[in-house]
DNA sequence: CTCCAAACTAAGCGATCGCTTAGAAAGTCC
DNA sequence: GGACTTTCTAAGCGATCGCTTAGTTTGGAG
């Protein structure tokens, strides 16, 4: 920053290319199961270059989290304004069905960066860990919002809306476990079944006409 | 066998202890994130004693795997068997809220044994994941049988049978992820409701009399 | 008791781990 | 050009990895 912007450049360059090289091999092989010469050869530079742009490794997997925390915090607040200009404002079961397709085909979408979001959490260390706790948080009161929300509204008939929005959530993010980039659906094509399972999931009554 | 029973037996109870300590550190830290010296450690004996009773890592892991899967398919078979027998031998909705309950409070009360089975996967050798995944097409075939059996029978209106299996599986398979002893609810609490969330995601046509 | 196999430990092998050091290249600014 | 910062590599540090070897202890069988 002192001097020049092609530097600036070409390190962020570098940093790109290790995330990427990180996200890979994370998710492949997990966190403990990844060495930092695989993602520095992977990287295409020496194993001391890695120290250059990040501390640690542990460093990479926070970015990585971080980075991916926050898009699905996006995705999601991205599909609620979207619903809520479109329908006039307070549909809450189309809001629903549009926040589940925005989560769940970001899951598939992302299937690579979503296995680490979701299952790599446990190698963060305590300070990282609390902050994306702090997102997780955020994710999961908008959802049990969103749900209780149609509840008090009477059109969903839940017995119990803290369990179906975590059964929601569940849904979603088992889809990074399962999902297959070559299989018969895509990332759209489930986002779409699984915001229309998210409505059954509340027992949407269909008194009111279908969200389209 | 050649000789006595009690240094067999001797034998089976350091197996054990060693699967035990094995069990809860691939839990806890993963299988790459845990050393044979903390299973050795943990198990109260010293690092080369664990290569008296498993050949290799990796070894335990799969027996844990197999023996986890082989406990899930067991479950779902007892409660598919004992729906059946009850309730006049075809009532698809009680058989499938029945195995899903079996198989969702599974994965809370076993919740340790199930994040290794759903978790660590990856870890497995060709041949041990080979093996592995031949049990895990079983179960997800009786699951998608029991979805599709309600909907030839016209009880289930669900639109995509495959899915909703898949997504039946994924409830149960995250309650591993974020069960918590704990937490407000009990695995047979969870299992219930789980049950009877499945009855919603199929559309189960409330016609007939609710299975009780 | 002797015999013997199973169970176990102390020590350590070669390999790999995360990360550091010292210094060479690459590129920017004046 | 010279001065300076950033980027990068070669080499390697101490620690730990999965696992083996050689030899001791344990405990029932005959």
């Amino acid at each position: 920053m002192t001097r020049g912007t092609t530097g600036n450049a070409r390190g962020e360059l570098a940093r790109a290319r290790l995330l990427d090289a990180a996200l890979q091999a994370f998710a492949r092989r997990g966190f403990h199961g990844t060495g930092t010469r695989d993602i520095a050869e992977a990287a295409g530079m020496s194993p001391a270059a890695v120290y250059v742009h990040y501390r640690t490794k542990e460093e990479l997997l926070f970015e990585l989290s971080l980075a991916g925390h926050r898009q699905v915090r996006q995705v999601m607040d991205e599909a609620l304004t979207g619903s809520s200009a479109e329908a006039g404002s307070a549909d809450p079961a189309r809001r629903l069905r549009d926040v589940v397709r925005a989560f769940t085909s970001w899951h598939a979408r992302a299937q690579i960066h979503a296995r680490v979001v979701q299952y790599e959490m446990a190698a963060l260390g305590p300070q990282h860990a609390a902050e994306i706790a702090g997102l997780r948080r955020e994710i999961e009161s908008l959802m049990r919002r969103l749900v209780t929300d149609g509840r008090d509204a009477g059109v969903f008939g839940v017995a119990n809306p803290h369990m179906a929005a975590l059964a929601i959530l569940s849904l979603g993010i088992d889809v990074a476990r399962w999902y297959r980039p070559d299989g018969g659906w895509g990332p759209d094509e489930i986002g779409a079944q699984y915001g229309d399972l998210a409505l059954d999931l509340v027992r949407w009554t269909r008194t009111d006409r279908p969200p389209g």
